[in-house]
DNA sequence: TGATACTGCGGCAGATTTGCGTATTGCCTG
DNA sequence: CAGGCAATACGCAAATCTGCCGCAGTATCA
């Protein structure tokens, strides 16, 4: 047990990259936003994390403004021509010349000096839930089918032919969110956020007792939910194997 | 120049409904964003926006925290039950508390008075920027072949022909790596990063394993996974020697 | 208000994954 | 051609991951 694994060995956990040259607040930000379940990584100046960057995109970039060498606009700017990876500025100031420049070089937020680790936390994770808004709206198609099945959202049933399951709310909601993604893989964060909601404070192992009850249901309807080791599930149409 | 987009669109300009019971305020944020080219909806109370929402979706939501009737955190929770829509806060305070409250209830973002028009302005941009950035990403699908392979990166799955391939969590990600960057020469310093993670605490021998492992899978697959002595491995094409 | 259904958690056992010690084979250099 | 470092091959044991139960707190509904 000589290793740590840098805080939670999580695959479907964000990875976020900071960068600030003041090591106190570089460490806070860091410390709060692992302890919030995110993988962070550090970097004295932007230069680094930009370089950093290049060889290994991340899901969110934290900024300071004013730091060695490239400033945190410079940064940005630089991040704009190559990815959309939402960005987050820092700054001492908080003149509107500096917001509407961050803003407008394509940051996400801007937060100003001093602020409280939780506020910048809550920011990251508003930024997250809105990413995962959009990804859930794709399209609501009346009725979607995979395999054996079919979705009737209005009717709030999914049938198994013609015949409606018998499904508890979570079991619905998670499923049809599967069904949604037929074929994909989908992580257990993902499932935790989507079907339970954000704040919610419950253990990842949620999603595999409701997986489990979900599977007993679904016994020869053409689909399975298969277990993607070390990630999660996929909905997958199985021809129909007895 | 697929950068500027604030919110004009040919197709139709983004709705916003703005909720607060101070006259002035409403029609100085009408008047700055409609000049900014939203279509502009305004509100005395926050009943009276979401009794509209009901009947009317709109893009965007800016709520006041302190209205008659309804609180902004009352109408932003009953919000959030039925849609997705962003929501701005605007609150006279400046509390931590206020704070945590309107992100965690699901908002988008939270601005304290008094606040320039400008960076009300630069918010609302900012969310529809987010927004388009992800509706964009979804519409590039991401299919890499090299060989006889197939990267499926929403599937987690790589498939060989057909047949999706075996692969434990490591050896995806390390050989959906080396296919991004097929034909290239890859250290296993680089490895070690890209796939095990910036600060793991492994010997870089833990490459070798997982190609070996992999080798067995990859066999007959038309690629091959050759050593680059003394530095790291290569992903290659080899016709398909039987 | 009492019966019933849901849900999440702790605990287990079995299956998988994976890094490392160690031995063997192979390539480069002098 | 020999020496030496690098790459492979094995097998193992610790660490992880999954699926499953049973249970208890909570919500739902008659």
């Amino acid at each position: 047990m000589a290793k740590t694994n840098g805080g939670t060995r999580m695959d479907g956990a964000k990875r976020i990259y900071v960068a600030d040259d003041d090591g106190n607040i570089r460490q806070i930000i860091k410390t709060f936003l692992e302890s919030d379940g995110f993988e962070v990584e550090d970097f004295p100046t932007g230069d680094l994390l930009l370089q950093r960057f290049l060889e290994r995109e991340c899901d969110l970039v934290i900024l300071d403004v004013m730091m060695p060498g490239s400033s945190g606009f410079e940064v940005c700017t630089e991040l704009r021509k190559t990815s959309t990876v939402p960005i987050i500025m820092l700054t001492a100031r908080d003149s509107e010349t500096d917001y509407a420049m961050g803003l407008g070089l394509g940051s996400d937020d801007y937060i100003t000096k001093p602020f409280s680790a939780m506020s910048l936390v809550m920011r990251v994770r508003a930024i997250f839930r809105r990413i995962d808004f959009e990804s859930q709206k794709r399209a609501a198609p009346v009725a979607v089918t995979a395999g054996g099945l079919t979705l009737d959202e209005p009717a709030r049933h999914i049938l198994r032919g013609r015949v409606p399951l018998s499904l508890t709310p979570t079991e619905y909601e998670l499923l049809k969110y599967l069904m949604l993604h037929a074929e994909q893989a989908v992580s257990r964060e993902e499932l935790l956020n989507q079907v339970w909601g954000f704040g919610t404070a419950v253990e990842t192992r949620a999603t595999d007792d409701t997986v489990r009850r979900l599977r007993q249901k679904l016994d020869g309807c053409g689909v399975a939910i298969e277990a993607v080791w070390g990630y999660g599930f996929r909905l997958t149409a199985d021809g129909g194997k007895p």
